[in-house]
DNA sequence: TATTAGCACTCACTGATATCGAGTGCTAAC
DNA sequence: GTTAGCACTCGATATCAGTGAGTGCTAATA
């Protein structure tokens, strides 16, 4: 069988019309909401086709119809190449400025919970192929070193090292200066062995502070597992009947709580390479415990290769219209208040 | 009307069988539950009085009694000084040694929230009275300069300072040890205005970088906002009936997700200046979101002065004696395992 | 005088039954 | 190919009687 244009019509009616209410929709409904000017009875007829072709289901017999995953992902097919097309209006979904960049993102996930009405998660970017930009080593007390390392991306890392006794400041230039004109402007990638064996070797007795520090470069610089995620709106998942039975929620709410899922979710999407947005929904969610929802993500970019995700997590019939049009607007917010802050 | 021995016992009776069952409890459960041998009929008379006192209610006619904020408070109270005298039994709750501070309080939260089954959080400790430790200006890049603050609890603060052109080494040199001399070992209250005005006049040119360490100084130091709090088993919540509903279930995890409202019931606990157990039973709570529950908390002390508060929020028929247990014992392991560590 | 047995009464809860109505598929007419 | 008409399905809702756990009150009892 083949998917004519008016078929399409009506799947997009059914989707559309179910979005807005969650209930099963009618043929009668259908006919009347689509200027095709059919009578019901062949709107039936139609819908019994689609329903052959998986589109859409009945709950049960004396139901109307309601979109399977396939509707759904041809729905949303569609309506993101008409996206692409299409300038998109101004909406007011204003961030303020913020001093800090987490303050900025927290921002950016509660507004667009709120604006939304669904859960939301935000990714600290995450810096790609970072170079070392600077170390310092200072004397905090007798026995305490404090080794500050900056990367490229201005991430900032303390380590505070144990010290068997004081070095005096001579020697702590000394190690300074040996390790950032050795390492600066490196990435861990590029920091061997023979460099760690030649740096420990002109630290002498030193030498275990030096594999100390390096230690903790090598954390910072590979900072993966350590990506921040916030959240905001979780208790939004409550407000749809369809995610809200105690099992369901309570795996959502754990999710978004523990956060690691969540983790996996920003590095996929990053990985995927797209930058443009992305719209799982139901099973192929890439998070065991969210296949009941959709999920639609985008990759923000702060400058080139400083990328992290935002995205929303909600019920199968989301409003994805409006979704992606919201998120293509914070995406672009977050890029633009960077840039001139 | 007089609260004697027998209608205290019956009182317990009905809250530990309420905290059992989660039922209305009728007067022939208690005649057989306790060990006073007395008819329903007598119990009815004594449950009749009780209600009178307005230590126990029926939800409608016809139904057993559920205990009051007021029963539950009694109740607690005579738990609670029973508890004082005996010694803590040992249970297997066990916290696993971390490298970080902050994946030590993480896992206290999610040990207690598994343990218990309620929803709980961990403040990250406060430090009070803190005094300034080390200053260290670093030149990052030709117009940034790096502040690091180190205060007496080993708190770090890092902050980014622009600056219009680059300072050469001698002039940073000079900086470091201006600052260092004159601010370390101090607390914020010490700083007045005219030292501020002697550092600034003395740095010359740079009296506004000196201006922008001291803000940092200042918001290293007073850090009461940025109090970190972490939780766990908000989900638990919706394991009870009588808080799962979508009101109440939506506005207990907002709080866990927004963590403001336990900011404060943090700081609550900690400005209470006791080191025990408090109990929070409905109305009692500092925070209107969660006067339908009720809230333990313990205040834990890492060393002297140096405090976290870690609570449990489930509803009022909370295993009292159980989460009291747990909570003292988290409380010792968290005290140890610093100390040790 | 305190306790208890007995009894009438209350009321949430359960399950059976009836009714309603939105929606379907099919057939026959247009 | 489209549509009107009709019988049928089945979830949702309302009604109602029956059940049982629980109560308060009264009168008898130790």
């Amino acid at each position: 069988m083949e998917l004519d244009e008016r078929k399409m019509t009506i799947l997009q009616a059914v989707v559309r019309n179910y979005l807005e209410t969650g209930e099963p929709v009618g043929s009668r409904t259908i006919s009347k909401y689509t200027d095709l000017n059919l009578s019901s009875a062949t709107i039936r007829n139609e819908m019994a086709d689609l329903e052959e072709m998986g589109y859409i289901v009945q709950p049960h017999t004396s139901a109307g119809r309601v979109p399977t995953d396939k509707g759904y992902r041809l729905y949303v097919n569609c309506m993101l190449s008409e996206k692409e097309k299409e300038v998109d209006e101004i909406k007011d979904v204003l961030l303020k400025k913020e001093e800090k960049l987490d303050d900025l993102l927290k921002q950016a996930a509660k507004v667009l919970a709120v604006n939304t009405n669904y859960a939301t998660m935000i990714s600290s970017p995450r810096y790609r192929e970072n170079k070392l930009k600077f170390i310092q080593l200072s004397r905090v007390s007798d026995n305490q070193l404090l080794a500050v390392i900056v990367t490229e991306g201005n991430v900032i890392k303390n380590h505070l090292i144990e010290t068997e006794d004081a070095l005096d400041d001579e020697t702590l230039l000394k190690l300074n200066l040996l390790m950032n004109t050795n390492l600066t402007g490196l990435s861990v990638e590029e920091i061997n062995l023979p460099m760690v064996a030649v740096l420990k070797k002109q630290a002498g007795v030193h030498s275990d502070i030096v594999g100390n520090v390096l230690d903790a470069v090598c954390e910072a610089i590979h900072s993966d597992e350590d990506l921040e995620i916030y959240t905001s709106g979780a208790n939004n998942i409550l407000k749809y009947p369809e995610l809200a039975d105690r099992e369901r929620a309570g795996e959502l709410i754990h999710a978004f709580e523990e956060k690691e899922p969540l983790t996996e979710l920003a590095l996929g999407s990053l990985a995927s390479q797209s930058t443009g947005i992305q719209v799982y929904i139901g099973d192929e969610a890439p998070i065991e415990s969210l296949k009941d929802c959709s999920i639609v993500t985008a990759t923000y970019e702060l400058e080139d290769g400083i990328k992290g995700t935002i995205g929303i997590v909600g019920p199968k019939r989301m409003d994805y219209d409006k979704v992606v049009g919201t998120l293509k607007q914070i995406k672009n917010q977050l890029d633009d208040l960077y840039k001139k802050g």
